[in-house]
Order: C-alpha cells, then structure tokens, then sequence
DNA sequence: CCGATCGATGTTCACGTAAACATGGCCGAT
DNA sequence: ATCGGCCATGTTTACGTGAACATCGATCGG
C-alpha cells in the first residue's frame, strides 16, 4: 500500500479510500491511484484489514456429509448466497455426530476469522438443547425451534404430511414409513409428522423403519417391507433410501405402483428418471439458503437476538410411482 | 493476549509461546497462562498471527457445482484432508464455466486469506492452458497434464478403457457412448479413450452423444439411443446420465441387460440399487483429495515448483446391467 | 571457583490497514 | 469583506501477534 501510495503521489490513507471506494476522493486522484494499484499489482491484505476493523467478510459452514443430497444442494447454495452477499464461505466438515464434535468445529471456525456460522445440522446433538459459545451469530438450518439460534428449515413436518395424506387419498389403509437416523432432527419431524396423519386419519399406524439416509440403509429396509403381506404404500423419509427401497422391491417381484407405492422426500434431480418416476417432496434448498444467509448477516450487522423460526413450504410432486392400491 | 499475560503474571511473549506450544516453556509456567487463557476466554486473533506470519493455515477451493456426484464427493474429501493437515478450506462456486469467472473466483480467494488453491476443474477453460496469477501455489483436480499447475486426477482414460473393453469382451460389436459437456475435461479424456479402445479393438465407432452430467440429459440421449436398432452397449461417461439412459430404455421396452448393455462412470453409491444395479468405475476420491492436499501443503511449505501430474487408477465394477448381446 | 553456555523469560518492533483527528483551501451566506 | 463550514487530503495511531534480540539466573567443565 505504501508502495501504490509513493507511486500515485498521495497519502496510505487515500489509497485506503480508493481501496474501500469511499465517496470522498477526487476523481483524478482515484484514477491515479488505482491505476498505481494495477501496475503494482497491489492486493488488499485482508488478515491487516481484519485486524483492524474486527470484520472478516467471511461466514463459518458446519456440515456432516456432502453425501447426502440436501447436505450437497444446502452447501452450495448458502456459499451461492454468501458470495452474493459479498461473504466468502469456510468450510468445516465434522467427522461425528456429537456435540462435542460440532464443539470443535466450532473452536476452529471462531479461531479461524469468520463474522457468522452456519450450522447445517442434520444430527440431533448429544444434548437436546444446542448450547454454543456466545459471541457469534449462528443461524442454524434445520433442527429444532427449541434451541437458542435461529433456524431455517424447510417445513419438514408440511412435506410429510403432504406424502402421507396422498398416499391415503389414494385409498391406501395405512403407509409405512422409512425413517433417516433417529438422531436426525429432519427425519424425527417427517416420522413425527407421517404419524400424526395417519393418526389423525384413523389409520394403523405401523412400526418405524430405519435407514441412515443411504440406499443401502433403504435396501435394507425395503427387504423386510417385501416381505410383509399387506404393505401397499412406502413413505422414505428421503429419495436415496427410495431407491434402495425400490430395488428391495423388485428384487422381491412386487410391482410399484402395482403392488406397492413408494413415495420419497428431498426433490433428487434423478428421482424423474427412476424406474418408475418417484413420488417425492421437493424442499427449496436455494430459498432456504438466501434466508439463512440474509438472517445471519442481519445478526452480523445489527448484534441483534437471534430466536426466529423460519419454515419454508415443500412441495409434493406426484409420479409415476404412487398409485391405488391392489384390490 | 494482553489480559491473558497480566493475569498470568507473565509477558506477552510467553503467552504466545504458550499459545503456539513452543517447548522453551516451564511447564508451571504454561499451566499458569493455559488456566489464565480458559478463565478469560481467550482465543487467538487469527487476523494478527496471520498478519505477521503471513501464513493463512487456509485453503482456497473453486468448484463450479455440487450438483454432480464427482465435485461433491471431491469437495467434501479435499475439506476432511485439509483439516487433518490443520487447514480450514474457504470455497467459492463459480456460476459459469468461462475463464473470467475463474480469474474472478481467484482474486476473491487472494485476496482473501489463502495459503494456496484447489481449483476443481470440471470444464474447461476458455483458453487452453490455464493460466492464473503467479504467486500462489495452486493444484488442479481433473484437467490437462497440459497446464501450468500441478494436477491430480482419477486415470479417467483408464477407466474407460476398462469400460469400454469390459463391454467388448462380453461380444458388443461396438458401444455407444453418452459423454460429458464438450467443454469438460474429464468428459474429453473419457470419450477420447473410449475412442482410442474401439479402434484399438477394431470395431466401428459410433457417433457420440452429449449429455450435461444430469440424469435428464442422459434421459434425452437414452431416447435417441432406444430408438436406434443395433445399439446393444452404452457407456454413459457418468452415473447419473446413466440413470437416465436406463429410464429412456425402459420407456422404449428395451430390456437391459438382455436387449442393451449399459454401464455409468463415477462410483455413485446409488448406483447399486438402480434396476438393474448399474455396472460403473468407481473413482477413489479419498485418494485423490489426500494427494491434492498434500500436493499443496508441499508446495506452500517449500516454495517449489508445480508441474508434477498424478493419476491415480479407478476401479471397474461390474454389476448386472450389463451382459452379453443378444444373438 | 570462574567463565561459558543454555534455558526461561522479558522487551521492542513490524506486519498492513482503517479510524480518528488534523490541515488547508474553497465556497456561500451574511 | 469575513467567517463558518465542507471537501479533499494528510498524519498519527491502534489493532494482536510472533520474530528478533536482550536479560538473567543456573548449570557445567576445567
């Protein structure tokens, strides 16, 4: 900087203003300035502009998998958003699921420069009540109101209740339902919410079945449901372990949706090109990304409480493999 | 750090060699300052020790989307490599695939705080060798040995070559292939050896089709495909093309294995649930994030020069979809 | 027993930037 | 004509840290 400030023949701190484009600077300055800045090659050093305005432009992202989709489209979005916010994204990915690994990432994050942080949080926490160190705004997608940040989340409890009332509207007794891990915050809400319709419905409501969000966890899980007289509607609680399901079933010579409805959650871009097209909840990832970004960068500016809850509406999207059932 | 030293009783200094763990510290010493630094909260400033370190402990990571499986499995293990080695990994999506908007995601990256640059490199660039900013070390995955910048890549031209002979051996005359974007390097070195390993074999080469990685376009050349006697082996240049290969087929009624063989690239996990489980390579991206990492560090430690590239070998597996032709 | 050496600790300084305050010239209102 | 105020610019300083060098006491070899 003091370089560019010699050459163009002015002060530091009128390279500093040129730098921040502030207003106050004659146009012919300006232009001197920085045309010193491009024969210099000069490049702001951000960690000296931290240091001493204690702001980073940049925001934490805490994340388990990427394998999942909703991690993968959550991720890019919110880094979409945040560049467009003029932020820069710093990834954490957390090996566990316990609190003391979200801990961790958090003491990495804070160590590390960041203004705000995402914590995108598929996983229950060790303790229900997420407690991270004060200090930094924290705007987490998905979870539970319960907790002391702000949440945005799809309406996770909407789309399963979208999924269920289908499958019954088609004439199925009850469905069944595949859930993701029990300690997933995503996959307690669809379970919830399946079971409250089908109770509000009058309808049996069958044993829960888990999977890990995988295709093999829903392979599994489909095994045992082909194996079962009677099951003629499928809920999984996401497309990946539809698939699975889908493949136990054709394995096991039941026809979808002949025989068996399969229904899924998440909005997979392949689940189109299943065979047959899957029945599937299509979450917003991009809006809840802008909202999650918009949120925290409002705690950056104003300090202010956090608390709110934002819920976004799914959307079902019917195809090819739900369906009456079997007379 | 101030605070830290006045109510541990010590210098600044000391406390700093407490906080980088520097040996030539008597241990009552270090647990006076280590119980000052809890009792007040203390973190260190990162924006201060990098501003005199002139070292970041970051990673700068330009991947253009997420939405495929390869830069999403990439991403998220050159992350979990970068931590193991102590670096925290800021990522930058690049909207469009131009040379500009790369240059854009790297003035970002420096002038953020980055040691060095992954730079995953789906498509190419507008100009043929890459050419970005001297001055940081930077490490390409996927592209051209051709460039000027160290690269490590899954041998994508083996593992097509796999593919393809895999298909040959089992009796296809010939096989079709389902490429990537023109504009995308892997899909290049996969097509160009699927090309090679035909007229190696002696059989005639059809005409290639262009699909963009999703399964939708895979859907369409699928449809093509299913509509054309004689086609009895398609290598889709990914996996989620070769889901929608499979739906296109299974809408004409051909069967798969018995009228057409039809075989992904990528390793996808779903892959071995899809109806029929779909024969693919499978490409180790833990291995290749290790090496780019390390790679990396190597060259921000030492200075060195780039220029080395890696190939490290994929895997075919063979499932059911594909198999012998029909007579 | 004394000087050399070494380990623990302290002191000073620079890193590159923007905030705060200072300066000086110009313009418009009285 | 004079004065207040505003605008462009300059000067000084602090941000929190680690490197370089300084100091001081203890230990050890001759």
């Amino acid at each position: 900087m003091a370089d560019v400030a010699a050459l163009a023949g002015v002060s530091n701190q009128t390279v500093s203003r040129v730098a921040n484009n502030r207003s106050n600077v004659e146009e012919e300055t300006r232009q001197r300035v920085l045309s010193a800045m491009r024969v210099l090659g000069y490049r702001p050093n951000t960690a000296a502009r931290a240091l001493v305005t204690g702001q980073f432009r940049t925001l934490g992202l805490i994340s388990s998998t990427l394998g999942t989709f909703g991690n993968a489209r959550t991720v890019e979005a919110v880094t979409r958003a945040a560049q467009r916010a003029g932020y820069t994204v710093n990834m954490v990915a957390v090996e566990t699921r316990t609190e003391r690994a979200v801990h961790e990432a958090f003491g990495r994050l804070t160590m590390q420069a960041v203004d705000g942080i995402v914590l995108i949080e598929a996983q229950i926490l060790d303790t229900p009540a997420l407690r991270l160190p004060p200090g930094v705004p924290v705007v987490v997608a998905g979870g539970d109101a319960g907790h002391h940040h702000a949440m945005v989340d799809t309406d996770q409890a909407l789309g399963a209740r979208l999924v269920t009332r289908h499958l019954l509207d088609l004439g199925h007794e009850t469905v069944w339902h595949v859930s993701g891990p029990e300690d997933s915050y995503a996959a307690r809400h669809r379970a919830a919410s399946w079971h409250a319709t089908l109770k509000e419905a009058g309808a049996a409501v069958p044993p829960v079945l888990y999977g890990d969000w995988s295709a093999a966890g829903g392979h599994e899980a489909g095994r045992h449901l082909a194996r079962r007289p009677g099951v003629t509607a499928i809920f999984a609680a996401n497309d990946q372990m539809a698939i699975g399901v889908l493949r136990a079933l054709a394995e096991a010579g039941r026809r979808v949706p002949g025989d068996v409805s399969v229904a899924g959650f998440d909005g997979l871009d392949e689940a189109a090109f299943l065979s047959p097209p899957l029945t599937t909840v299509r979450q917003d990832f991009d809006v809840v990304a802008e909202r999650i970004v918009s949120l925290l960068i409002d705690q950056i500016a104003t300090g202010a409480a956090p608390g709110s809850a934002v819920l976004l509406p799914p959307r079902l999207v019917v195809r090819e493999s739900t369906g009456t059932p079997p007379r």
